[in-house]
DNA sequence: ATAGTTTGTGGGATCGGTCCCATCAACGGC
DNA sequence: GCCGTTGATGGGACCGATCCCACAAACTAT
């Protein structure tokens, strides 16, 4: 292994100025700069990460903890973290929970123990009270994702849920229809609470409220859009459109109307949520919510990385904006439904 | 931040011992052990993991680099590395290239600096000479999925792509399906030339050759089904049956379908490769062959634990089958074309 | 009783950098 | 001619662990 020590030895000049070349501060005469120069071209000294870290106290590293990076969803946030900080010559450490709070919470205390500079979170439910406190104590800066889960993120980057859901209703409205049924993912998130609202506020411009439709809670898994479908056009057929709060969802209600025999749009109109990468390629494509999930990693490492450049910048926030893609899912209500 | 030291001194003991406490190794008195344990505890202390691997020479930390870790199929790759590392109380740094041979030879150079203990590979294409040399000389062990492109990989782990590639075709040909076109993903990476070697095999086990039927090379993307299937069907329509070399280019083709108002099966049987997501909320689902993505990720981080273990381990390699995941979307041909 | 082994403990060098500080030359101002 | 400033360089403490070695006690074998 070549170290600054070769290179100083083969340059002719000390430690502190090799150093002083390898981080581009102070004061280095140029001959004495090119020489540096030249022997660590010709021994390929590279610096040990280990040894700087140790001694300046930054390791140029920065963690994510998401709630499961084996999802398309988590993955494109990933994808948009890593090359937003890319550019500022950092690594990036990826962990996960996999929707386990055991493993989540080992996940967060992983990123602290490799002194990350910075972590980016995307966590669905409260942190535990004990890794609040190591990551306090470590006083790391912690952008959030999504509903901000540790109470001291200095930043955090969240998703227009609220106007997302409400835009989603109103096409719906618009379109005529009046027996909606909203399959909800899990009530008890952030996210889910919050496009509800969205749901209620659309509804009330037309003089509705959320009594008036059916909403049914279930995993942001496409299961759950399976069994609800399956359940609903069991016991009735009345209603005339679905909101999906999840593509995924809407992906299993598909299936259900396959397997009763139903069209989308022409017996019911489906809307989903997310713009998940399959929608476009379900039959018939998918109208729905599109979500920048690049958007969210990328804005969220650039506050970490602001937060970095200056600690006491204050609270950072910043909200995605999302957008309707207007696919082949959605119609007006069918006479018959209308009638029956 | 609480040092060795501080344990040390409350524990009233050296800091040797509280190292060996720590590391589980060497002798220490059980009543030294158990007060050490409890100055840990009492102090939160946390060994700092560079000054660890600074003096120790190992990191713990494996990294993964990928084509993209952007899309689903990298992305459940790394799930599958992660899973299997965390046990062994590994950490994960990924990066990628993003189809960039500047960016995937930087991070590849990245994962060196960080001084991971192994690497896991998963590239397209050959690697450069100048980072050949760079891990060469880091000794860093090295494990490749799919095409082995750093040639001195301790361990690979491939996916049967023949194997796969001859039963997607013998499900049509077994359908009677003779007029056959394949749409290869991008004939000059490994995997599409063995599954093209897959292909042939299935062909001349009927008496036929590559000569019979069509084949198209493009990019492993929906577009490329898209474009490619516009132009067959705008072309001729005489052919019954297409192998899509992915689920995405099947994806493309179902849309070039749709367009020309043409149904899959009935005027044109579809086989994929790959099992993505979404390939089973295709109209109608679509029928492939399923590669064991996560576990070709898991089986990776295995024969890399094993090398850390025993950097002698012989060359370790695996190969992941195949699995037909049998859909709606083959059937016979139809007579219509039968006599066109 | 003595030599040899096992068990237990602490001292201190070391890993490879960073960074503070001391030193010194050159230069300009008064 | 002296002082202060700027530019340029090296010396050496330090970051927080690991780990080799020396040493001591306790025990075992001869």
């Amino acid at each position: 292994m070549v170290t600054i020590t070769d290179v100083c030895k083969r340059a002719g000049v000390s430690r502190s100025t090799v150093s002083r070349v390898v981080a581009g501060n102070g004061y280095v005469s140029e001959a004495k700069r090119k020489a540096i120069e030249q022997a660590i071209a010709d021994l390929g000294y590279r610096p040990n990460s280990f040894a700087r870290a140790l001694r300046s106290n930054r390791s140029n590293v920065i963690g994510a903890v998401m709630v499961d990076i084996g999802t398309p969803y988590f993955a494109e946030i990933i994808y948009g973290v890593q090359r937003a900080i890319r550019p500022a010559g950092k690594s990036l450490m990826v962990s996960s929970g996999y929707a386990d709070q055991d493993m989540e919470a080992r996940a967060i205390v992983e990123m602290v123990d490799r002194s990350c500079d910075g972590i980016v979170l995307y966590l669905e439910r409260p942190m535990r009270p004990e890794v609040v406190e190591i990551l306090k104590k470590a006083a790391v800066p912690v952008v959030s994702i999504g509903h901000n889960h540790y109470p001291f993120s200095r930043a955090t980057v969240g998703l227009d849920n609220f106007e997302g859901a409400r835009t989603a209703m109103r096409v719906l409205l618009d379109q005529g229809h009046r027996s909606i049924v909203y399959l909800s993912g899990d009530l008890t998130i952030g996210d889910a609470i919050d496009r509800l609202r969205g749901v209620e506020a659309a509804l009330s411009e037309v003089g509705m409220s959320l009594d008036d439709i059916e909403v049914q809670s279930g995993l942001f898994h496409d299961s759950f859009g399976l069994s609800a479908g399956r359940e609903l056009l069991a016991r009735r057929r009345d209603f005339t459109a679905v909101f999906a709060g999840a593509d995924v969802i809407a992906a299993g209600f598909y299936m259900a109307m396959r397997e009763a025999g139903l069209r989308v749009p022409q017996d019911v109109s489906v809307i989903g949520f997310d713009d998940s990468y399959h929608s476009q390629f379900m039959s018939p494509p998918l109208t729905t919510i599109r979500q920048e999930v690049g958007e969210l990693g990328k804005q969220a490492a650039q506050h970490l990385l602001a937060l970095l450049a200056d600690p006491m910048a204050g609270p950072l926030q910043s909200l995605v904006r999302t957008r309707l893609v207007d696919r082949s899912s959605v119609a007006v209500p069918s006479l018959v439904k209308e009638v029956a």
